[in-house]
DNA sequence: AGGTAAGCCTACTCGCGAGTAAGAACGGAC
DNA sequence: GTCCGTTCTTACTCGCGAGTAGGCTTACCT
């Protein structure tokens, strides 16, 4: 006996332990930079570990797109569904939950949107395809919302557009958030409410803007 | 002569086409996974001097950042002075102009905010660096558009907020162009300010949105 | 007790890519 | 012509990190 054989665990636990390690490690280096060794290490497992329950480097890293993806969409619609009935209170919850999630989840936000140009198309297109179903749940309350109005000037590409705007505002209010540590998670999604969705109200209600006639 | 010497080319003009080739294969690879070889191969030199020039990988990419940077936060800048006197019309002839330069720029724009968890601290810290230069000139426009309301219940904080947003919003409206390329800058950045400036003025005027009361 | 499969490790290989040494060709200046 | 500085190249070194070979150990089953 070697002395250095560690506590024997099942491999679906072992396997979770390796994703937990690697959300930290890549969150903190990225793709490239980051190391199998330190990720092993930090899982406390031996390398070979890695390579036998995830298969590869790139292996390793779709898990962990996968399951911190899945945690968040769930999370954001779990919400929205117990929102109640409107989809502005149900887009509200979905706001919050996201909010709380990357406030408590950091890690798993910047692995999965700030990895984007990195690594061969494989990976990329797994990226673009997390955000995008992200964007889908936020899209679909968006519309119900303007198809509440029978006289709409909006139409399904508004609501892409809307959608677009709030992930996008979401991301960038996440390093905002880190400046502002007063603020929690409700308080910024009730701002960010408190602009984009009465901005979109008023377009509806056929306030718009338009820019100074020009030449 | 080995047949193999090419046209010889001032210091200055060489380091511009090293720069050119680098924000290219930065931007489609990623900074680890784009090879010193390849950028100077497509810049039509040998290594050696990319490393004579700019010193290092390192130095290369901080070369990049810096250039685009400045290119854009120009365009952001002398098309907001050209645009009016109030803060409303600057802050759309700015957005326009992003727009227009990210529509023309692409890999500028990957390269400048899309590589944000990648390498040491040195790069990463420019890459925020550049990033908060943009979001810094928005954040006037909005806090000079907050200032003309005397009686305003929204201070410095909401305007740095309201920055964010922009900023964050007008990224992933990059994504959001590229699926509907019939709508050119112009009429993006004009969406754009119908949701967010309209849901700011609204905001100002008192036109608050609560969630409805809870327990 | 003996077999066997799952869990685990030490100690490698080996290619790839950052960075460099050493010098060749060109273009003036005098 | 012949010097000198700049531009440019071929042809390396060398470390780092992904991935692996091969085997040891413990738990459980019969």
């Amino acid at each position: 006996m070697t002395a250095k054989q560690r506590q024997r665990l099942p491999r679906r636990v072992r396997e979770q332990q390796i994703i937990d390690a690697a959300v930290q490690v890549f969150s903190k280096r990225g793709y490239h930079a980051a190391v199998v060794d330190e990720i092993s290490e930090l899982a406390g497992i031996s390398k070979p570990m890695v390579y036998l329950y995830l298969g590869s480097k790139e292996g390793l890293f779709i898990a962990c797109i996968r399951r911190e993806s899945e945690r968040l969409r769930s999370a954001f619609r779990e919400a929205a569904e117990a929102g109640g009935d409107s989809p502005e209170t149900r887009l509200w919850a979905g706001l919050r939950a996201f909010f709380a999630f990357v406030t408590e989840h950091r890690d798993s936000w910047v692995v999965l949107y700030r990895q984007a140009s990195e690594l061969g198309d494989v990976i990329a297109a797994e990226v673009v395809q997390a955000r995008r179903s992200v964007t889908d749940e936020v899209v679909a309350l968006v519309r119900a919302g303007i198809a509440e109005r029978e006289d709409s000037r909006l139409g399904g590409k508004d609501a892409g557009f809307v959608g677009h705007v709030l992930v996008g505002a979401a991301d960038s209010l996440t390093d905002w958030m880190e400046r502002h540590p007063e603020e929690d998670a409700d308080r910024v999604a009730l701002r960010l409410m408190n602009i984009v969705w009465v901005g979109m109200r008023q377009v509806l209600d056929g306030e718009t803007w338009a820019p100074p006639a020009g030449p």
